[in-house]
RNA sequence: GGAGAGGUGCCGGAGUCUGGUCGAUCGGACCGCACUGCUAAUGCGGGGACCACCUUCAAGUGGUCCGUGGGUUCAAAUCCCACCCUCUCCGCCA
């Protein structure tokens, strides 16, 4: 959410900031939101001064009381029901006012960073590092989908997972299903120098998906146990950055950083028919992220080491990569920057999005409330959240079997994931 | 799921039966000052959050906040209802 103040004190800037994001229909809810505001403040004075009122008159008939004077304690009695009753009219609007305006904000997009590139699209997002591609190019042998592959591997098998859950679910077997963990594994180990490993719950309850701001906007796309209301999280941000949600922290404690692997689920709502075939969109993925709770100025190069931290995991798999920034038209509503590290796979000849690092500046705390305080200075202040995927396994696993393809139809496991695969170096036929 | 107890400020903990003088007793922690060679001890003083108004530096005025949301009342921490959470016991369970 943006600051209401933000309406009043600097509305030409405000406005101009959203504009930037290339929607009309934007300009005509913030102009609404700002008349709505103005409303509510009014009806608030309004009705504190009748507060105020039946607060003062109710002294008074206790005062009367004990000095036994019926008759004026009668009468202040009445007074104060009148007061009492228009009060409970205004206040009543205030609530009705109050409600509106609230829907108004929660669902008005967060200001661009001034640096972010503007633009219209996807199709405007500038490749801000590489691409690092091989220098000799990709042979044949890496021309083939990962879906075939991997199937005729028998390390993936779509169409049992298809069986068990339905369409868009993917099942991965033997070394393939090592392969999974083992890249969260690593994507763990290699940010345990910093960050604190969190297992967070999957299952979250309405306020918590919405101070991420996937609610209410976006209710489709998120999975809901209705019975229990109850929602799947899409990812670990939502948990991650609620952890904190309502809280005062002190400053000295900033910058926290978590990371946390979990699954993933997404109703994919928008998509059907798109990717339907492998791992490059599903409706449940293994994810790990990373996250970090900020001040205002640290935001700026946490979100260089949110992004600089996934660029290593990438590189250090000896992907094939490049470094795109999101245009003001492409970015998502809570975002304020935001970058996106995309793998070349050569045997679907696609960039894949892999990892999306990005500074919410206050947006997701004030939903969340998560402020602090700096010793010695009254008040509070809405901290900063940021957050990247560190690794989304499904579309890196994908990569690895298109780029590390062999002539012979077997696929090489990345140095950097032996560790993890109980001494497997290949994944040959099974 | 059943029975019981409970949720009050940074923490502990009164107040709830008997509604008003309770944004709230007391203690601890914390901050300031005094005392002290320094620490400790002691003494004195000070507290929160949020909203609006007014100034917009400081201060001030009003409102809200005793788990959450409703209700009763001139007036609710206190009475009533619903829900959430914690603890103890029972049941169930990986």
């Amino acid at each position: 959410m943006i600051d209401v103040r933000l309406l009043r004190t600097d509305p030409e800037g405000t406005r101009a900031a959203l504009a930037r994001r290339g929607s009309p229909e934007l300009l005509d809810q913030l102009a609404e939101a700002t008349s709505t505001d103005s409303r509510l403040r009014e009806i608030q004075t309004q009705r504190d001064t009748l507060r105020a009122e039946v607060n003062d008159l109710s002294k008074q008939v206790g005062q009367a009381r004990r000095n036994g004077d019926t008759a004026a304690a009668e009468e202040l009695q009445a007074r104060s029901r009148a007061a009492g009753e228009q009060e409970k009219a205004l206040a009543a609007e205030a609530d009705d006012v109050a409600a509106r305006l609230r829907d108004l904000l929660l669902r008005i997009p967060n200001l661009p960073h001034p640096d972010a590139p503007d633009g219209a699209s996807d199709h405007d997002n500038p490749v801000v590092k590489g691409p690092f591609l091989p220098a000799d190019g990709f042979p044949e042998h890496q021309r083939v989908p990962h879906w075939e592959t991997a199937t005729a591997l028998g390390i993936l098998d779509n169409e049992r997972a298809t069986k068990i859950s339905g369409a868009m679910f993917t099942m991965q077997r033997g070394p393939g299903a090592q392969l999974s963990r083992a890249l969260c594994q690593y994507a763990l180990d290699r940010n345990s120098d910093a960050f604190e490993e969190i297992r967070p719950p999957s299952l979250v309850t309405t306020a918590t998906l919405t101070a991420t701001g996937q609610l209410p906007k976006f209710a489709d796309d998120a999975y809901a146990i209705e019975r229990d209301d109850l929602w799947c999280i899409p990812t670990a941000e939502v948990p991650l950055t609620s952890l904190y949600g309502g809280e005062v922290l002190d400053e000295a404690q900033l910058p926290i950083r978590m990371m946390a692997y979990t699954p993933c689920y997404r109703r994919e709502a928008g998509s059907a028919g798109r990717d339907t075939r492998g791992m490059l969109r599903a409706h449940e993925f293994d994810k790990v992220e990373i996250l970090a709770v900020t001040t205002p100025e640290q935001g700026a190069a946490m979100l260089l080491e949110l992004r600089d931290r996934a660029e290593a995991l990438i590189a250090g798999l000896g992907l094939p990569y490049r470094i795109i920034e999101i245009c003001t038209g492409d970015m998502g509503q809570s975002h304020h920057r935001s970058f996106d590290i995309e793998v070349y796979a050569p045997g679907c000849d696609n960039w894949l999005e892999v990892s999306s690092v990005s500074w919410f500046s206050d947006y997701q705390a004030r939903r969340a409330d998560i402020r602090f305080r700096t010793t010695g200075e009254k008040g509070t202040t809405i901290a900063n959240t940021l957050n990247g995927s560190a690794l989304a396994v499904p579309r890196v696993w994908a990569a690895i079997m298109e780029n590390y393809r062999q002539a012979d139809g077997s696929v090489v496991v990345p140095e950097a994931l032996r560790p993890y695969m109980r001494g497997v170096e290949v994944i040959g036929p099974r």
